[in-house]
DNA sequence: ATCTAGATTGTTATCGATATCATCTTGGCC
DNA sequence: GGCCAAGATGATATCGATAACAATCTAGAT
């Protein structure tokens, strides 16, 4: 696999690395270093010309800052740390993307990682942020060790947690119920007329925000009085677009007369319907099935996907604003809850006969 | 949206945040905070009874390493940057787990950026990650401007391209010939058969990527004595599903007899065939349609999609591996360029008639 | 008993910027 | 003309760890 027949010896060769420092443009322009620094930044009071002189040597010379010197002086690293369950998840990269969005023009920069929905793993991600002394911290959850909570709350910085409303909150909340959200699904197709619902999720806790949904779904059945809701637990969580497809093939062997499927998530719903179109059943007409989360895939999908569309890029946005204040606020407010919107949106996967 | 009902005053009183530091846990210990320091590291010789003293203190004051202290005197920032398109895209979302996951245990962090396939802004990501001087960069393509490449061959780090092969690389590569994936990709299709290609794909040359599979279609189908292919381009790069099922209908309006549709990625293509479902076409049976960079979708739809299976994974592992070797042996052996693979998976989306 | 290599620990200087306070200009105002 | 406020610039200490070297100690060899 690798080409070794042209070793190609280009700039780099050792020792090319001029380690260049702020003192040297200094010298260069014939002021002090600190008088660099100040032309770096925006609110300092530098002279026009001079800083204009400064930038023109920093081009020159090639200089590039060293932040990591200026946040030890300064105290302020100017990273905004966030974690999240995956990347490879586009609900949670949209969340990403609002965080690095709110942050544009900050001056600070995101240092993301993922926890693959591990208590464990988010502590080791908790630990190796703070060594990096962010100025604030965004998780995913409200569920975390005991000790990744104390190391958080010692941290004396603010902390969002986001997507889910916990039970007891670290600090700020930028999330929504998932309970509620599904239950208000559950609502909205019983209303339309089905009656025998089942229910696709993972077989563990570990998505904490997957047996919220979980247990919305069940409760809500139960308290329209449509009994026991059908549950098939398939797979480790995140359960996967096939796993979602094995899933409904169980859940139908089991209850062959279950006129609506809820999946945990789009992906999951996604598979069943390919399943389902794979094995010549119609759907919504032999079985309805609806997701959770409005992925891209589900207003394209033919066919399109009932789904509870969740405010992701909004809750990255929210939660870097949320931070931004309280980083201006001195933080001496304590924490608050913001609410994000959802909201159902009914398409062709759960359309009832006649009802177009 | 604000839930203000019941400011909850947690522990977050400013001033709560005792910056505790390496000397007061030293001389909690009665050590030298050198030895604190020594203790942190696996390579370092401390006594397993000074270590465990150590630690016991560390766990009990809930100290934190502050790397930002130590990167500065030990000139190592323990970064690694890496710039991807876009975070939303599980192409390149799962390089970007390849990296962390190689990353592991190295004590090495990744700083993610994403560039939204705009060079400008790749310029102003590069200078942004500089100033945090990592100790490699891993960049997507290899279409930078002039401005950004000056700041990479000065900054005197290892540099690794990816997801293409550059004409004049920088430094190292990992990547492949999207031109030559794709032209295998009409090879093996009109070896099945299908002699009218049609190629959706976006307006500008933003997605160098795209652009390469573009030309790789092109030249190919030129090659095969096949006529030039028929080319739709659609809105700016990365074109969505929606615009792939929008552009599906231009080409076929256009060109009716269009027997294969080649799409720039799996995203568009799986637009595209929902589009075709929905208006009651066949795939493949009335035109039949292929992706590139097989997606999760890409095998679980129905019908499933045939596709560019591209090693994204391994990409973002090979080249975290090329900078960590890079770095160990001292950077001075120039760069080198390691191909990584692809395939063609055939699927039901350009099965021929009576094929099976 | 003496010596030495290796292990363990300590001391001091330093990384490269910024906070802070001091100094020097400059222009406006009475 | 003299005084003062605001603006521009400089000097120095400092952020919190680690590199580099020095000092001390231990165990085994002679």
């Amino acid at each position: 696999m690798k080409n070794e027949d042209e070793p190609r010896d280009k700039r780099l060769k050792p020792g090319d690395a001029q380690k260049l420092t702020m003192a040297e443009v200094a010298k260069y322009v014939g002021v002090s270093a600190m008088t660099v620094s100040r032309a770096f930044r925006q609110d300092a009071s530098v002279s026009e010309e001079t800083r204009k002189r400064i930038m023109e040597a920093v081009d020159a010379l090639g200089y590039v800052l060293d932040l990591s010197a200026g946040s030890l002086s300064s105290r302020r690293s100017g990273f905004i740390a966030a974690l999240v369950p995956s990347i490879n998840n586009s609900n949670f990269s949209d969340t990403a993307r609002g965080i690095t969005d709110a942050l544009e023009n900050t001056g600070l920069q995101l240092l993301l990682g993922y926890t693959d929905y591990a208590a464990e793993k988010e502590e080791k991600l908790i630990e190796a942020m703070l060594r990096r002394r962010p100025e604030g911290i965004i998780l995913t959850g409200g569920s975390h060790t005991s000790r990744a909570r104390r190391m958080l709350e010692k941290a004396g910085i603010p902390v969002v947690e986001t997507w889910e409303l916990p039970e007891e909150p670290i600090n700020h909340v930028v999330g929504f119920s998932n309970t509620e959200a599904m239950a208000l699904l559950v609502r909205t197709l019983a209303s339309q007329g089905y009656r025998k619902f089942g229910y696709i999720g993972g077989t563990t806790a570990r998505d904490t925000r997957g047996s919220q949904r979980r247990s919305g779904f069940q409760k809500t059945v139960e308290e329209l009085g449509l009994g026991p809701g059908r549950m098939i637990s398939f797979g480790v969580p995140p359960i996967t677009m096939e796993q979602g497809g094995q899933a409904i093939v169980s859940l139908l062997e089991r209850w062959p007369d279950t006129e609506v499927v809820l999946c945990v998530s789009d992906l999951s719903a996604f598979g069943a319907i390919m399943e389902c179109k794979r094995r010549g059943m119609r759907v919504p007409e032999d079985v309805a099935i609806a997701g959770f989360g409005d992925y891209e895939i589900s207003s394209i999908c033919h066919p399109s996907i009932t789904t509870i569309d969740v405010d992701c890029y909004g809750i990255g946005r929210q939660a870097a604003a949320r931070l931004l204040d309280a980083l201006q606020g001195g933080g001496a407010a304590g924490g608050d809850i913001t609410l994000t919107s959802y909201k159902v949106v009914l398409r062709e996967s759960t359309e009832r006969a006649g009802s177009r």
